[in-house]
RNA sequence: GCGGCGGUGGCGCAACUGGUCGACGCGAUGGCCUCAAAAGCCAUUGUCCCUCUGGGACGUGUGGGUUCGAGUCCCACCCGCCGCACCA
């Protein structure tokens, strides 16, 4: 027996996997194509750095799953890439020194380096890179299809403003008032911004008509339902007659309207610059200066009174209109009826600035002080008074929500180009599909100076208009990389395509994606990019599905001093030094062993020995077995039930309940048992059954001991092992025996005795007569095959 | 504040539908093998107690409850983590 070599054997089976292209997934031709197919899919890395065991643990879950299938007989789709354009790229190359394109495409062989040294079953021929032309060209046009539909559009709106990465930062990376990149505090700019149109979508994407056989996490679900943050309610109108004009308000207690008693406008609304008293401008001012961040831990209320009066619609009253902060621009219309009655802020509000308060509702839930409501049931009153203003042209039902458009330009250089151009006598003007690619061209300097630095590539920049043969100007911004990652999977299908972004047929025959796994913390991000990408290119007849991912899986994160591992916090540790000094298989075992999948752990490196000793104890244990344990059929011995209850469990584990450990722990057993006697009948079927169960999680050293134990074929081509139900019935059982709920004897009694005959073997237990100690039994309960209970009392 | 997840040996965790708590592994202790080491093997390993070839009590964050029986279900609370948060 040779001493079992990591190094050796991992080398020689990637070769072979390598040389018969294993992993290779073929498209079916036109009409040939077979159901069972699956397509298994991890969030691609960003190649900002290297691997880390974050990502060891992600694509090794995957890599586990993809065998599993596959050896159930389904042609699996495996690809991977680069998510290589963006932020953490672009500031990785500046913290590093050197260009964006450099760093990335290093990283991305050093990583690809690492994929293939872990063994991962992946289709290489599929690879894509969000940085590639060959990609860009297509996320160019993709972006003008929006364009033409107006869902992708420019206006002047407030967003969030970086003042460390000099750029916009989208709603869905903004973390309690921070950019999620570097943790700076962000500002409300109003600029003039790019924008997708998601909210059109708002209410779709509450609803998730998931593809038959799918399932999403009810959490992730629930995270992106708040985040959309739909509300019912009415838009109401208020007279401003010293403005001569109309401020709507979003509402959704229109039954307390008789209860507003003053009338606030957020420091942005439009109509704030038409009200210019020194105060206001100067409140205004000092908002404006505020990070959100600090605006949000505000405790006391502050505002300013206009001088101005807005008039209650439903009965005349004339309301002082303050600006006040606490009004939010981005929710509703940026404007509210104040009622501090029945509103903590308002109540607050009032109480700061010793404005009246009206009780409208009373404790019972019905209307008071409210003119022809009174004594009506709250809900009641909601339509009631909305459909009195409706006859006057004052109110209608509305529905607002929280979310707001996806701002998508970046004033950076790493991205992708945005095809547009400015024409004097044209105006804004897409580039022609023809004229695609936009290349990004290459400039001086790409650190970010608040202006976009593609402005500073002058002869890129001036160009001429397509449609009037006179000088334009091209869109210096570039995209958001969430971009490129909204339908990055849909090119995996089809990605050496030059007439299109993809084929429909081959992306209608392999997605949705059957089972995605990724971090939740793009729950509201990147999960509800896609679905909105999907429902719009499904409306554009590009494909016949309207959500991208049908299975949804988040890993727990990889912690190092209980923090989630990244590279801008400094605390990673990638899988080099560990393969090297392990090997892969062990690695690969060691990491999915630590514990549940989902649930977060913190790495160390501490208990991989006992990882490499199980190997190692396999090894040897199964070439124990190949020299003694004679050759024929298993019968059905004790090892051979064994074997059978374990692929039970593995199966089990694996299939329905996403475990990755247990499984583990289950051949563990198995191993334990045959290393008792590995000469003895059933110790050869046995050591077959534990390779081949292990194979998805260690798949080197699996495929060199099915060679061992005397096969030709492949190990992974070989079907999963299958139980006999005839083999997981046992002929006795351990029937345990309890007195008054407390376990006092194990008897071994055959299986299928009745009901009164345990309970009679039971009572005839000499440790069970101790504990009755003569008294009466009073009940007796039977748990079939498992155990008595007798109640004395 | 609202919503979610979690709390089991020295450590990571297992116990899936209320039915044997601690599987599997780490660590630790003792022993074997060896000139020695590496590797490996064997035994012990929740706490406490006793008349110790055995046996008993206690034990899953805390306090109650339901049940023949609760880590699991119900009520109240404590602690930790995550998401949302002036959303009208």
């Amino acid at each position: 027996m040779d001493r079992y070599d990591p190094k050796t054997i991992e080398a020689k089976w990637q070769q072979v996997w390598e040389a018969e292209r294993t992993f290779y997934t073929p498209d079916p031709a036109p009409g040939e194509e077979p159901p069972n197919h699956w397509y298994q899919l991890e969030m691609l890395p960003y190649p900002s750095g290297t691997l880390h065991m974050g990502h060891v643990l992600n694509y090794t879950m995957g890599d586990v799953l993809t065998h599993f299938r596959r050896r159930h007989g389904w042609i699996v789709l495996r690809p991977m890439g680069w998510d290589s354009f963006g932020l953490p790229a672009e500031n990785a190359a500046i913290r590093e020194g050197g260009h964006p394109r450099e760093i990335v495409e290093q990283n991305i062989v050093e990583i690809r380096e690492q994929m293939k040294r872990l063994g991962w079953a992946i289709d290489w021929d599929r690879e894509v890179g969000a940085h590639d032309v060959e990609f860009y060209r297509w996320t160019q046009w993709l972006f003008l299809r929006f364009y033409e539909r107006g869902l992708a559009y420019r206006k002047a709106a407030p967003v969030n403003w970086c003042p460390h990465d000099q750029t916009v930062v989208a709603n869905e990376y903004v973390i309690d008032g921070r950019c999620e990149r570097c943790g700076t505090p962000v500002e409300l700019r109003n600029l003039e911004q790019w924008f997708f149109k998601i909210t059109a979508y708002a209410d779709e994407l509450l609803r998730f008509d998931l593809p038959e056989g799918g399932s999403w996490p009810e959490r992730t679900m629930t995270i992106q339902r708040n985040w959309i943050g739909r509300s019912e309610g009415a838009e109401i109108l208020f007279r401003v007659d010293e403005l001569d004009t109309d401020i709507s308000v979003f509402t959704t207690r229109p039954d307390t309207l008789y209860g507003a008693t003053f009338f606030v406008l957020a420091p942005e609304h439009p109509l704030v610059e038409r009200i210019a008293t020194p105060e206001v401008d100067e409140y205004v001012r000092a908002t404006a200066q505020k990070k959100t961040e600090e605006r949000a831990a505000e405790q006391a209320k502050t505002g300013v009174f206009t001088g101005r009066y807005a008039t209650n619609p439903v009965n005349g009253a004339k309301l002082p209109v303050w600006v006040a902060d606490y009004v939010l621009m981005d929710y509703g219309t940026g404007a509210i009826m104040a009622v501090p009655a029945h509103d903590e802020r308002d109540g607050e509000f009032a109480e700061t600035f010793d404005l009246p308060v009206v009780e409208v509702i009373a404790e019972d839930g019905t209307l008071v002080n409210s003119d022809g409501f009174d004594r009506m049931p709250a809900e009641e009153a909601k339509q009631a008074i909305v459909e009195k203003l409706h006859g006057e042209g004052r109110g209608a039902p509305a529905v607002s929500h929280r979310l707001r458009d996806w701002s998508f330009g970046r004033q950076r250089y790493w991205g992708c180009p945005i095809p547009i151009l400015y024409c004097d006598a044209c105006g804004e003007v897409p580039v022609p599909d023809e004229q695609l690619p936009v290349v990004l061209p290459e400039v001086e300097d790409y650190r970010p100076k608040g202006k976009p630095p593609l402005a500073t590539a002058t002869e890129w920049l001036h160009t001429t208009c397509p449609r009037c043969g006179g000088p334009a100007t091209r869109e210096a911004d570039t995209m958001d990389t969430f971009v490129d990652s909204s339908w990055y999977f849909l090119r995996y299908v089809d990605p050496h395509n030059d007439q299109a972004p993809f084929d429909r047929r081959l992306v209608d025959y392999w997605c949705p994606i059957t089972h995605y796994i990724g971090g939740i913390d793009h729950a509201t991000g990147h999960l509800l990019y896609s679905r909105f990408f999907v429902k719009v290119l499904n409306e554009l007849g590009l494909l016949g599905f309207r959500e991208p991912f049908a299975g949804l899986f988040h890993q727990g994160w990889v912690t190092m001093g209980g923090t989630k591992m990244s590279k801008s916090k400094g605390n990673v540790s990638g899988p080099d030094a560990v393969v090297e000094a392990y090997g892969a298989d062990a690695v690969r075992l060691y990491i999915l062993f630590m514990g549940p999948a989902d649930q977060d752990m913190e790495w160390t490196d501490a208990g991989i020995d006992g990882m490499v000793r199980f190997v190692r104890r396999l090894w040897r244990i199964v070439h124990e077995v190949a020299a003694a344990a004679p050759p024929g059929e298993p019968g059905d011995g004790p090892l051979v039930r064994k074997a059978h209850a374990t692929i039970e469990r593995v199966t089990d584990d694996l299939d329905r309940r996403m475990q990755f450990h247990t499984p583990i722990s289950a051949v563990m057993e198995l191993v334990n048992a045959i290393a008792d006697d590995p000469a003895a009948p059933g110790a050869r079927f046995a050591a077959e059954t534990a390779v081949s169960l292990l194979q998805p999680w260690s798949p080197h050293v699996t495929s060199e001991l099915w060679e061992v134990l005397g096969h030709e074929d492949r190990l992974w081509q070989q079907p999963w092992p299958q139980t006999d139900p005839a083999l997981l019935v046992h002929e006795t059982f351990e029937l345990v025996v309890q007195v008054n709920g407390r376990v006092r004897d194990r008897l071994e009694v055959p299986a299928g005795l009745a009901d009164a005959e345990l309970v009679e073997r039971a009572t005839r237990s000499e440790k069970v007569q101790a504990h009755l100690d003569g008294k009466e039994i009073r009940q007796s309960i039977v748990v079939p095959g498992k155990l008595v209970n007798l109640v004395v009392g």
